[in-house]
DNA sequence: CGGACAACCTGGTTGC
DNA sequence: TGCAACCAGGTTGTCC
C-alpha cells in the first residue's frame, strides 16, 4: 500500500523507537518473505545485531545494522511494519516476528505477501535491482525542475506512467502522481516529451508539495494502511481526484473521471487536466 | 523504446 | 444468501 510518504512516516516511528535496539530472536513464520539471501543464512547473520540507523529511499525502509550489513524491506501493496509489545494479539497475516532486547516486538504483516525482506552486506551483495537503479527522491536537492526536463525530453509514454518509474524518481505511487498531475493541471495520458517548460515548472513544484503535504499528515489511509503503530494517515481528505471519480472536482465542480493504462486506474478532471 | 499483459496473493465491494 | 466479476497504495518479466 505505501508509497513514500506512508514509508517516511514509518521510517520516523521507527527510528524513535529501534536505534540502539538489538535483535535477539527472529521468528520466521514464513520463510518466503526474506528475498534475499537464503532464510537459513539470513537468521544467523541478523540475529544478535543492533539496529544504529534507519534511513528511507523510494518505498524502501532500510535498517543500519551493527555488524555492517543494511535490511531493506519492501511493504509493495500491503505489507505493515509494526512495533507492539510482546502480548499484541497477533494479526492473521503476521510473517515474521523480530524480538528486540527490550521485550518489544518489530513485526512484518503482509495480507497480499507482495513484500520481503534482503539483507545487504557492505559490498552491496544482496541488494535489491530496484534499489540500484533508483531515481533521485523528490524531495532531495537533486530533484530539480532541470532534472524533471530532461528526464521527460524526448519521452513518449504517457507522463502518469513515467512517474510510476521509480528510476526516474524515487517514491511515488499511484495516489500520488494522479494528485501531483491534478495539482499542475496536465491530462495523465499526455505524452511527457510534450509538456511544456512551464508544465513541467508547475509539476516540479506540485510533487514537492504534495509529498511534503502529506508526510505532514502521517500519509494516505485508504482501506489498509497503518504506520508503525497502528495509525491511520490523514492525507485521504485531501485528495482532489484520486478514486473520487463521479465526485466533483475541487477546483471547477466537473465530475472526476477515470481511465485505465498501464494496467492502472488514473483518476483526474476532465476539465483542470487537458 | 513503448505498450499490453500476466504473475505474485488475499480480501473487500458490487451487481445479478 | 450465493456467486462471479472486478477492484486494490507495487514491481518484475515476457512478448509483440
Amino acid at each position: 500500500m505505501p508509497e513514500m510518504p506512508e514509508v517516511e512516516t514509518i521510517r520516523r516511528i521507527l527510528e524513535q523507537r529501534l536505534i540502539g535496539r538489538r535483535i535477539g530472536r527472529v521468528e520466521l513464520l514464513a520463510p518466503k518473505f526474506i528475498r534475499h539471501p537464503s532464510a537459513k543464512e539470513f537468521i544467523p547473520r541478523v540475529t544478535g545485531s543492533a539496529i544504529e540507523g534507519l534511513e528511507r529511499r523510494g518505498k524502501y525502509l532500510i535498517f543500519r545494522l551493527s555488524t555492517g550489513n543494511r535490511l531493506a524491506a519492501h511493504l509493495k501493496m500491503a505489507g505493515r511494519l509494526l512495533y507492539t509489545s510482546a502480548d499484541e494479539p497477533r494479526h492473521k497475516h503476521t510473517h515474521i516476528i523480530f524480538h528486540l532486547d527490550n521485550g518489544s516486538h518489530l513485526r512484518y504483516v503482509d495480507l497480499r505477501h507482495f513484500g520481503g525482506f534482503y539483507l545487504i552486506g557492505p559490498d552491496d551483495c544482496g541488494i535489491p535491482a530496484g534499489l540500484a537503479t533508483l531515481g533521485p527522491e523528490p524531495l532531495g536537492s537533486a530533484f530539480t525542475s532541470d532534472y524533471l526536463r530532461q528526464a521527460l525530453a524526448c519521452r513518449k509514454t504517457k507522463i502518469k506512467l513515467l512517474l510510476l518509474d521509480q528510476r526516474v524518481l524515487a517514491g511515488l505511487g499511484n495516489i500520488y502522481a494522479d494528485e501531483c498531475l491534478s495539482i499542475a493541471g496536465i491530462h495523465p495520458a499526455r505524452s511527457a516529451g510534450d509538456l511544456t517548460a512551464e508544465e513541467i515548472e508547475r509539476l516540479h513544484k506540485a510533487i514537492r508539495l504534495v509529498l511534503e503535504r502529506s508526510i505532514e499528515k502521517g500519509g494516505t489511509t485508504f482501506a489498509t494502511y497503518v504506520d508503525a503503530e497502528g495509525k491511520r494517515g490523514l492525507f485521504a481528505e485531501d485528495l482532489r481526484v484520486y478514486r473520487r471519480t463521479g465526485q466533483s472536482c475541487p477546483n471547477c465542480g466537473t465530475p472526476v473521471e477515470r481511465l485505465r493504462f498501464g494496467g492502472r486506474s488514473s483518476h483526474f478532471c476532465p476539465q483542470c487536466q487537458k
